[in-house]
DNA sequence: CAATCCACTGAACAGGCGTATAGACTATTG
DNA sequence: CAATAGTCTATACGCCTGTTCAGTGGATTG
């Protein structure tokens, strides 16, 4: 019943949290370290310095310790997504989520992605109708090109980069690039990966007429058995496309 | 020791499998349906009709089990590699993962590529790898345009792709499309999907000039504070196109 | 001052977990 | 035929889990 409030603004020097909060915050660094699955009660409490049995009076059960996190954590994003249109336009709302203030936060997000639950299904539905409209918008400015499909580039494009920001261990593996850390986009190496991302944002990947033939390969496409046709030069490539497409 | 093979193509009305390769098929599919976390070793007894010890009698403990069920899966996926380059060059390895024979193998990969091991790592960057060598053909074959910088190029695509099959959930949610399904690519819906992904491939979904404004921005990206900058029209615009890129 | 409330602890509970082990049953082998 | 080996079940052990509960201590309230 007691109003909790997203109060870590103000003097950063004492922890004025509750500690309700506390846990909620300790639980968010935990879910986002280790995995949802992996994160006990018991750990929670410790890392919040506090009884386990506490962790359940204050939120009743795990499960209820899970659904209150993902609350916290759409209204954090929500929050900065609204000061992200009002406030100062060159304002990155989803880079701010960066900040150390919200220490784990893409951490989280990207640990709960995977087992979805309604707050998470809710969020997501929202990015995706977001980045439609503001796509919308980029077409009606002339900096977007616009699509036959808008709805499902908008999904399209959301997915991939909640997909990149899931699988951030294997970029950063790869690439060196870690998407979750609050030091994304400082070092060269992030602004190289982000080059790269708006070379395929800007010209895609295929040739120009290749793209045509995937198109017109695309638009008469009711044949369901590709084998019993003779394959020519363009299927082989195209099925090669296709490898990478579909993977 | 006894030699497990891949044989469930002939005679589909007997079941000609090894005990523990039905525990193992078992494995991969509770791992598939419920997640790694959530799967236990009675369960897989128990969807494999055997006693909880058996299971361990074949692979010594619950990550053995888990580190079979990868070997076993990269193996095939390097199976049908193999296959896709060897024979009818129009054959799609990836979409021959989605044969019913080889049920909820897709649905695997996307629940283990959350919780990385070693052999799902190395999958990974095998098929970053090999994506970046196609993707070199494509280039001297005129099918894709050339990039600054392949490796991350291939990379990005991989992750993308990867990331797309890990939250299928959500993408079926939002477009009714299933990536793991056996039926992907015969239903009129995920044919628009694919023309959503080649539309994206073809032009990119930047204009022309903007991106050109992206490139020249991203090459003289060393000031640290954009803020301290009169925002122009550009940047507005450039700061909403990151908002899509940095989700 | 007494009463009440609430945050909080620490021990305890039942249940599920991975796994070890003993024994039964079947097939193979000398 | 006897012996051995391997597959498989059933039971049991110890551990960790989420959760409960009795009780403590400090603050608030009448």
């Amino acid at each position: 019943m007691s109003s909790i409030g997203v109060d870590t603004s103000t003097e950063p020097s004492i922890d004025d949290r509750t500690t309700k909060a506390r846990i909620r915050d300790a639980a968010i660094d935990c879910f986002a370290a280790h995995g949802v699955a992996a994160t006990t009660a018991r750990k929670v409490a410790s890392a919040a310095g506090v009884s386990p049995g506490l962790v359940i009076h204050h939120f009743e059960s795990m499960d209820g310790l899970r659904r209150a996190c993902d609350d916290h954590v759409v209204s954090i994003i929500g929050q900065q997504k609204r000061k992200a249109m009002s406030s100062d336009p060159s304002f990155d709302a989803l880079a701010a989520l960066r900040s150390p203030e919200f220490d784990s936060l893409l951490g989280y997000l990207a640990a709960v992605l995977v087992d979805d639950s309604p707050a998470v299904e809710r969020l997501v539905d929202e990015m995706a109708r977001d980045a439609e409209a503001y796509m919308a918008e980029g077409v009606v400015a002339g900096n977007l090109l616009p699509s036959t499909d808008p709805r499902s580039r908008a999904v399209l494009l959301t997915v991939w980069n909640l997909g990149a920001l899931v699988l951030h261990r294997h970029l950063d593996r790869m690439l060196g690039v870690d998407l979750t850390s609050p030091g994304f986009g400082t070092d060269a190496v992030s602004r190289s990966y982000a080059a790269s991302v708006f070379e395929i944002y800007g010209d895609g990947i295929l040739t120009d007429d290749f793209a045509a033939n995937m198109r017109s390969a695309l638009a008469g496409a009711t044949d369901s058995d590709p084998q019993s046709r003779q394959p020519s030069r363009d299927d082989e490539a195209i099925s090669r496309a296709e490898d990478k497409e579909e993977t």
